[in-house]
DNA sequence: CCTACCGATCGGTAGG
DNA sequence: CCTACCGATCGGTAGG
């Protein structure tokens, strides 16, 4: 099918340009590790950076589900505690990048590589995904769950540990998705908490 | 003076690296911005991958002299105390970062883009200071100051969070360099300390 | 530090 | 999905 083939060559695509970053990834490299010839790539892809697009969004749309799914089942479950929440947001956010590092890595890093309209698009996504962690962490310090002096560094250190597996995870690693997850989410509730937990 | 123009050379190229990305930059950015023709820059430099290295090469001798004076510092003033020693290490890692954006940027985000020869030196290096962080972690735990179910994750996640600064910083910005690190490396050793300093 | 220039590679198109 | 091909740009050199 056309839409497997498609998202074959964005996974691909992915790969690529976690590893070498999008400027340094050619049209050919992508066509090599498909084993196909340069051109054919554009009987799939109307160009380069439609393809880095395509990549961009779905990561995008990925980490906000997420984010909405912790916030529905802290809501259900958890009703005001803001250390279970954030503790949901992490662990969320580290399954996204662990379930598809290739396209979490390009949506972490590789956005800029966007032209003027897409890029502008993107950070406004990227604002408002950073402001869930800010507002959070800010709600909880006011109701004096959290302590931090300052709740948007707060979230930039928060979202700097979590983003930054996306660059060292590998999936045949020492320790699984999972564990990754729970211990993150673990560690960056103590950052903000006012009692160890 | 040669030298002085060699490093305004470095300087200009750094932050581009750091904006665009190394692949991204061509030499012919770097020489507009200098105000110079494109060629002009091999009057001082040998390649584009030399200026690169030089520059990935001082920000990450930069890293390991904070880290020493750091160790030096907890050393005669507070020995045996790992948590005195890792907020130390950490407010040099931040104040290494902010004194120079660009190379540290360069450092911790280009340095794929160097030949394998000096990417694995590079590399070895990196690894070292790591271990610095996951070292004292690891010590910390032992003796009970720290209580990281993982302390190689755990200066994995401490690094991401400190590193990322690099990405975000701005000396224009809210917080004070100064006062970022201070933050920061208190936020650092809450992840790890076994009681809430 | 400049102009003139080079081979290689880039993203992408034409036409099957 | 292929071959043949294109203009633009790349890093870098020659020779002042």
């Amino acid at each position: 099918m056309e839409t497997t083939r498609r998202r074959e060559i964005e996974d691909v695509a992915s790969d690529l340009f976690r590893e070498q970053g999008y400027s340094a990834t050619s049209v050919r490299d992508i066509a090599r590790a498909l084993d196909i010839q340069g051109p054919s790539l554009y009987a799939h892809v109307t160009s380069k950076e439609d393809l880095l697009w395509a990549i961009v969004d779905r990561a995008a749309s990925r980490f906000e589900a997420a984010a909405d799914a912790a916030e529905a089942w802290a809501a259900a479950q958890h009703a005001g505690d803001h250390a279970v929440h954030l503790a949901e947001l992490a662990r969320g956010h580290v399954r996204t990048i662990t379930a598809d590092v290739g396209a979490a890595s390009v949506f972490v890093a590789e956005w800029r590589a966007l032209g003027p309209g897409r890029r502008a698009a993107i950070l406004a996504r990227r604002d408002a995904y950073e402001r869930r962690f800010r507002e959070l962490i800010a709600d909880g310090t006011a109701t004096g769950v959290f302590r931090m002096a300052d709740p948007t560094l707060a979230a930039m250190l928060v979202l700097g540990a979590l983003n930054a597996i996306a660059t060292w995870y590998d999936p045949n690693g020492r320790l699984p998705a999972d564990r990754i997850a729970d211990l993150a989410a673990e560690a960056i509730v103590r950052i903000v908490a006012e009692e160890p937990t």
